[in-house]
DNA sequence: CGCACACCTGAGAGCGCTATCAGCACAAGA
DNA sequence: TCTTGTGCTGATAGCGCTCTCAGGTGTGCG
């Protein structure tokens, strides 16, 4: 006596129980071609019956479609490594690709790895693929033929269809915000350089500022919190009257309060910080802080269902960013 | 003039450049098996040099083993739902995987979904479960055809093998210190009495307490930030006098701390706030935030890992946790 | 020399599915 | 009557791979 091995019925077995032909069963399930309103029933009821399930790997392997979808971080540092963020873009994936029988494969590349994505894409195992805070030469490190099954989060390039939060109307929430509060002082921590959406705000911030007039303070950082604690108390350090900070992400707010904290720096009452993502712990810092919010689940939705429907995608969506005003600003 | 469609190279190709048979190449590229040094040689060179990815569909449909892995989590209620604590789970699971060509898939299942346990455990393009934070019944929907590829986390039943973080371990060395702080009078925040990690910690949490003939102060909470501070509230209610609180994740801590400021009392001063899991924002929390370590990426790793490999596992591998002492406590 | 016993190889049979294509029955038009 | 459709159906050819099995070659031993 073996394993019972139950496992589901296959194709054959439906038909059998139907009385049709496997092809016949294949195309009232798969929903093309003709088929007797008699026999859609009888393979319906079969199916439903011995508790069908089709085979991803099967169908994959004759459509050549694939049977997974990669989410590949390529970052030109390591600082974005194991970062919340990632880990809900692939999270969303993972639960859009369930009732397609997909999976989902999580790569994190670094610079030098490139081939390792061109490797990836002439994988006939691979459906498609989501590129996360990536490079332009990343982007052009796809091969051809993945083309069209590839979309982006982060970046802003025609190239691939690109889905991201619209930073700039976040930035400008936050500082029309500010300056509503009174603060003419306004620096900002920026993320990193390379990344699209992180010059975004940066963009957004400086025309902001020398619109109203108002002294342009920037002071770059990785969106990490370590980093924006040293880059706030650089801030303190070069412009000493600055009375708020926008900091590009939670945790690099997190990170300035904190470091502000240990200077002795009262927030909101002596400097205001605002951050941008809104993540869970945003409400229960102390101050609770201001910020905008980042709806990463649905941009990592909206871009694996582009992917997964080979959907002719805008070159670029953008996400609304909106203002969530607590106390720490 | 089609797509080029380049795609990787096929065992075939990768045979006939050799110059030997598909079923030799199979035998080299597979690891098992004979082959001559010579043919080794020659297979692995072709491969190399076509650039040869095997073709994970065509590979999991003969050997019936399944294209995905499959992270379940199956909630009593829904105060789980969208926990970065699953996010990372995915995302671990989702790199180990990775190497392997499988695909990493999320269910979130109610308690009434259990049929569609029984659904995926038949479904033969399932190469394994990932069974997270559920329910005994629900391990037992399982179907005896998926046993032995299943591994659960965060409930230690010995009907599958079990990973988790030592709770009972991380508990005592948070109590500990709280003791050797002074405390005495220490209440507990728990986690949902559904989940056996959690039960885990108050079980420590009475036993030590006892032993050390100190009253016993427990209050139920579900991991979330909002509970966490309404317990906080009750706790002071009922035990005015209480000088510690010990929260079963950074997450209640954190809502508390809130809660607890809100209301006037300063942390540590008044009462002192501990946490579980060591996320990465109790490092720049207000105050910084006492607590345990949660490996929750090496324990999905560890999991996932063994389900990929079917490996005859301990039924329940503990893994450490370790005080981290901040300022909260 | 015959025989066993390594060691190695290739033919071939599928895994479960999709999609093409020929064929069948029946009705309508020439 | 013969065509020409129209609506439906079932063989059948693979997709790329694994793995069994029947062989083939070479070495050691009686």
């Amino acid at each position: 006596m073996g394993t019972p091995t139950t496992r589901s019925a296959t194709l054959d077995d439906v038909a059998r129980a139907a009385g049709v032909s496997r092809a016949t069963a294949s195309r009232v399930l798969g929903g093309y071609g003709f088929a007797s309103p008699d026999a859609r029933d009888r393979v319906a009821a079969a199916a439903d019956r011995l508790g069908y399930v089709p085979n991803t790997a099967a169908r994959a392997l004759v459509r050549g479609g694939g049977v997974r979808l990669v989410v590949a971080v390529v970052g030109r540092d390591d600082s974005l490594f194991d970062d919340p963020y990632v880990d809900r873009v692939v999270s969303a994936a993972a639960r859009v690709c369930a009732p397609h029988g997909f999976g989902v494969t999580l790569e994190w590349l670094s610079r030098r790895a490139l081939s390792e994505l061109r490797r990836l894409g002439d994988d006939r195992s691979v459906a498609g693929m989501l590129l996360v805070n990536t490079t332009q030469e990343a982007l052009d490190a796809v091969p051809a033929s993945m083309r069209g099954r590839v979309a982006s989060i982060g970046i802003g390039s025609p190239a691939v269809p690109s889905f991201d939060v619209d930073n700039a109307g976040g930035a400008e929430a936050v500082l029309r915000h500010l300056h509503a509060g009174g603060h003419r002082r306004i620096a900002m921590i920026t993320g990193p350089r390379w990344l699209t959406c992180a010059e975004r705000s940066v963009t957004a911030y400086r025309s902001l500022m020398r619109a109203a007039g108002l002294p342009v303070r920037v002071v770059r950082g990785d969106f990490t919190a370590a980093r924006g604690g040293r880059a706030a108390l650089e801030v303190l350090d070069r412009w000493p009257d600055t009375d708020a900070i926008y900091a590009a992400s939670d945790a690099t707010a997190l990170g300035a309060i904190a470091a502000l904290r240990g200077r002795g720096v009262q927030v909101p009452h002596d400097v205001a910080v605002a951050g941008f993502d809104d993540i869970p712990y945003a409400a229960v810092s102390s101050p609770p802080l201001t910020t905008a919010t980042h709806p990463v689940a649905r941009i990592a939705t909206a871009a694996a269902t582009a992917v997964l429907h080979e959907r002719r995608a805008e070159p670029v969506t953008f996400f609304p960013s909106t203002l969530v005003a607590r106390e720490s600003a």
